[in-house]
DNA sequence: AATGGTTCCAACCGCTCCCAG
DNA sequence: ACTGGGAGCGGTTGGAACCAT
């Protein structure tokens, strides 16, 4: 449905925050809290649009905000969430305390994208130059850039075959031996949304096995109960739906674990 | 020092979701 | 069940800072 803008934009002041701006909302939300962000700026006296307010205390002046750059631990987290829930970059930034969404959004395009993209590349040309003694887990035929899956070979045991620790592929520390690195996606995969047919191609389906099936659910329960995992109709559903095969199968092999993966 | 190209990030925009009425 | 307003989200962009020549 058309909407009207969230606010009458003449006369209302756009681009960066001055300090004195900064210091008026500072002490105005220190004060009488956000309660109503559309309301905010006409009682506090700013010359801002309540969604503008809203964005630079969230984004910039808010007191737990984390400055300076990212630690190697948090861009394996970004890229390992990233891989699990795609652009949901506020269900990723609360898994990382101090850090907002749009400052993960930032780092990921500047940052984590072009570095995934790099050594993926580097792989794929080492590949073609040597014969890899260690095969490659594919998600796509030689012939054919689009994710599909051989009808005999799954994901997951070529996993397996490669004797990779899931653990081990979940927390590494060397990128280039990260899961996500592993999975040779190409630039496409990080920017489109799946549908549920695609992602019921791209991950495998597992024997049932009720007690470990067990396990998972409830860990899949706490996992989907933490902060951060409130919208339904996007990505994680298409997870929960088409993909969770895929997680309960890390999850299943990763032998005495009774939890997912740590995030 | 000047210029042009690139990188990065704060902020905006448009959309969807949630919820009260 | 429907509607409309507010909040929140992800995509995009303007421009400052940085870098190379």
């Amino acid at each position: 449905m058309a909407r009207s803008p969230c606010c009458e934009k003449k006369g209302l002041k756009k681009g960066p925050w001055s300090l004195e701006e900064d210091e008026i909302l500072t002490l105005y939300i220190q004060k009488y809290g956000h309660s109503n962000w559309r309301a905010l700026p006409k009682h506090a006296g700013l010359l801002r649009c309540g969604k503008s307010c809203r964005l630079r205390w969230i984004n910039y002046l808010r007191p737990d905000i984390k400055r300076g750059n990212f630690t190697n631990e948090e861009e394996q987290i970004i890229i390992q969430m990233h891989h699990l829930l795609g652009n949901r970059w506020s269900a990723i930034a609360a898994k990382l305390p101090g850090r907002t969404d749009n400052e993960i959004k930032n780092v990921w395009h500047t940052h984590l994208k072009k570095r995934l993209l790099k050594t993926n590349n580097n792989q794929e040309n080492s590949s073609t130059r040597k014969k890899s003694s260690k095969p490659k887990i594919k998600r796509s035929d030689s012939n054919s850039s689009t994710l599909t899956q051989s009808s005999n070979s799954t994901f997951s045991s070529d996993f397996l075959s490669q004797g990779k620790d899931i653990e081990n592929v979940i927390n590494c520390e060397d990128p280039e031996d990260s899961l996500v690195t592993m999975l040779e996606i190409d630039e496409s995969f990080w920017s489109e949304t799946k549908t549920d047919d695609e992602i019921s191609s791209i991950m495998p389906s597992n024997t049932e096995l009720p007690n470990q099936q067990y396990h998972f659910n409830n860990s899949l329960q706490n996992f989907q109960n933490q902060e951060g995992y409130g919208y339904s109709s996007n990505s994680l559903d298409k997870v929960d739906d088409g993909g969770m095969d895929f997680w309960y199968d890390l999850f299943i092999r990763s032998g005495e674990s009774t939890d997912l993966p740590e995030f």
